[in-house]
DNA sequence: CTGAAAGCGCTTACAG
DNA sequence: CTGAAAGCGCTTACAG
């Protein structure tokens, strides 16, 4: 066992060609003849050789590899997106280096930083608020960045995301259009201005469309996850309890509604209707399983990256759709 | 704004010193006057350089990635592994390139591969059975590797994971302790030789411990995820229907009874008990509230990371835990 | 069909 | 304190 890799000089001095040959054969360009190709193909198999993709990288400034950033990583959201990024990576033989910003400026800088050293031909940056800062670090990175689950208004950044706004109304009106008339909203960050506020506004619109009172005490606020949709349904609830059912701009918040609802001896539908939003694999397990608005998490991974290997700056609005479970009841 | 991004040399010349000193200067190493240092500084600052890792990786042979390969990444034990993983790397300065092998022999060979000719300095491989076909790829690699969540009985990989056999007894003893005396399994895949046999023999080994026959028909199999833990809870309840208590092997399958029980009218705990394992989110999402088998699934990906980086061989059996919820009654 | 040589952007002895 | 030079492992014109 040699205790060290072989090179390509390695096996140019072992089956007596150039280096020069021996990469024409591992990339397979032209340029050699068949015995030849024997001979070193034969060599290259003896001694184990692996191109390595550092030194290529480094005569042809590719890397075959781009940088995810996410706030979290263990949400399903997350995770699915996640799922669709790297599948579709791989597909075309990209590698994908995941980054959890955790929500946080510092981290967030310093992955860039990183990711910028590390010579990532693209960014894929989910479901954050894109601040000044972080753009100009990308800038000064001259790499392609795509926004998935969110937007820029002061930059040009392509995106692939579903229009929140659109898809809280049509949430919002699937209630009212099967009698309900006293609708709660268990929001995201109220600051967040891709997923917080627009989901807010389509909610209000849909009441007043539909000839309801749209009150801002309808809506309590939490942060996407599980634990603060458990609270801020508690408090719409204490609020309005003669409310029969509760929009959640997420589906771990509307299963927080569901546990919330189960505490207090409310039945779900029966008692209360919830509608959750996104259709993650939480929405198929919960009790009742979720009626939820779908977005099409996975593919929003892959388009995303299909538009940074083609290098395409043509925004994409995904469609949504809603996934009828058990969670809703027509009055 | 240049076109193209400055390189050592670049500032070098800009700063009217050898690329050797501005070298010294980016890595904080010793080796020039405060003058000068202020000079190249300056001209960093400057001119936006950023150091290429993938030059730098190539001298110095280190690339400082690892590689992280799972059989899926959308479940909550999965993510909840990576999410430790990389938050681990990036306190060493690591990044994670993310592998999905989907249980595919192919797709896992073809990363193994990659990862190699990217010269990724460490592999974590999780949840999964090493073959052989990996172990050689892996051993012709030269890269240390170690297992979560698995182990191999045949080769000397160092692993961090829990004792699945004495976790199994002890949640199906919680069982027994409280009474109950018609247990039923859901296992995981059977042929699974780390978290499937062995969780099934620390069952059945309670079982016979307790003084209960413990027959084989009591265990139903399914593969880990949420829907094969529906079907294989079902095929339970109608071949005993006299059970009290269901042990499942992972989370996702306990939530998988939770719901077949709600589809019978079965009201968890009132009517049957439900053990999980894992004791990811979803146990604390469901309804109820999952009592389960506490792993401390994000520090043994950070326990892994540190093992790899420390080129420790040292295998590490995790402590588990039961973490009571509400799913489990006693009689 | 094949090879010599330059060069990618760094780091690292070595010499002064 | 500083620089010239070699070298990391490849690819890519260029020449034959």
């Amino acid at each position: 066992m040699s205790t060290k890799a072989p090179t390509i000089k390695d096996v140019a001095r072992e089956s007596s060609v150039s280096v020069a040959t021996v990469s024409r054969i591992v990339n397979g360009q032209p340029g050699y003849s068949a015995e030849t190709l024997a001979r070193v193909t034969a060599a290259i198999r003896r001694m184990g050789y692996t191109p390595n993709a550092v030194a290529r990288g480094l005569v042809q400034k590719r890397t075959h590899t781009i940088g995810v950033l996410l706030p979290t990583v263990t949400s399903k959201f997350a995770s699915q997106l996640l799922g669709g990024i790297e599948a579709e990576a791989h597909n075309h033989d990209y590698s994908a280096i995941i980054c959890n910003t955790d929500r946080n400026g510092r981290r967030t800088a310093e992955y860039l930083r990183v990711l910028s050293e590390k010579q990532v031909e693209g960014l894929i940056f989910t479901s954050e608020f894109l601040t000044d800062e972080y753009e100009h670090l990308v800038e000064a990175m001259k790499v392609p960045m795509v926004l998935v689950s969110t937007m820029s208004r002061r930059y040009p950044i392509p995106y692939v995301r579903v229009d929140d706004r659109q898809a809280s109304y049509a949430a919002t009106r699937y209630l009212t259009e099967r009698g309900h008339t006293q609708i709660g909203m268990v929001s995201g960050t109220a600051s967040d201005p891709i997923a917080g506020r627009p989901r807010v506004e389509g909610f209000l619109q849909a009441l007043a469309d539909s000839g309801l009172s749209s009150d801002e005490s309808l809506i309590t606020y939490g942060d996407f996850h599980f634990d603060s949709g458990r609270k801020a349904a508690r408090e719409l609830l204490d609020r309005h309890p003669e409310v029969t059912a509760v929009f959640a701009a997420s589906d771990e918040m509307a299963v927080g509604a569901l546990s919330t609802a189960w505490e207090r001896g409310l039945r779900v539908p029966e008692d209360l209707s919830v509608i959750g939003y996104d259709d993650t694999q939480d929405a198929q397990m919960s009790i009742p399983p979720l009626t939820a608005v779908h977005q099409p998490i996975a593919e929003m991974g892959s388009v995303a990256v299909r538009m940074l290997l083609e290098n395409s700056n043509q925004s994409r609005i995904m469609p949504f759709s809603i996934t009828e479970r058990h969670s809703v009841k027509t009055l």
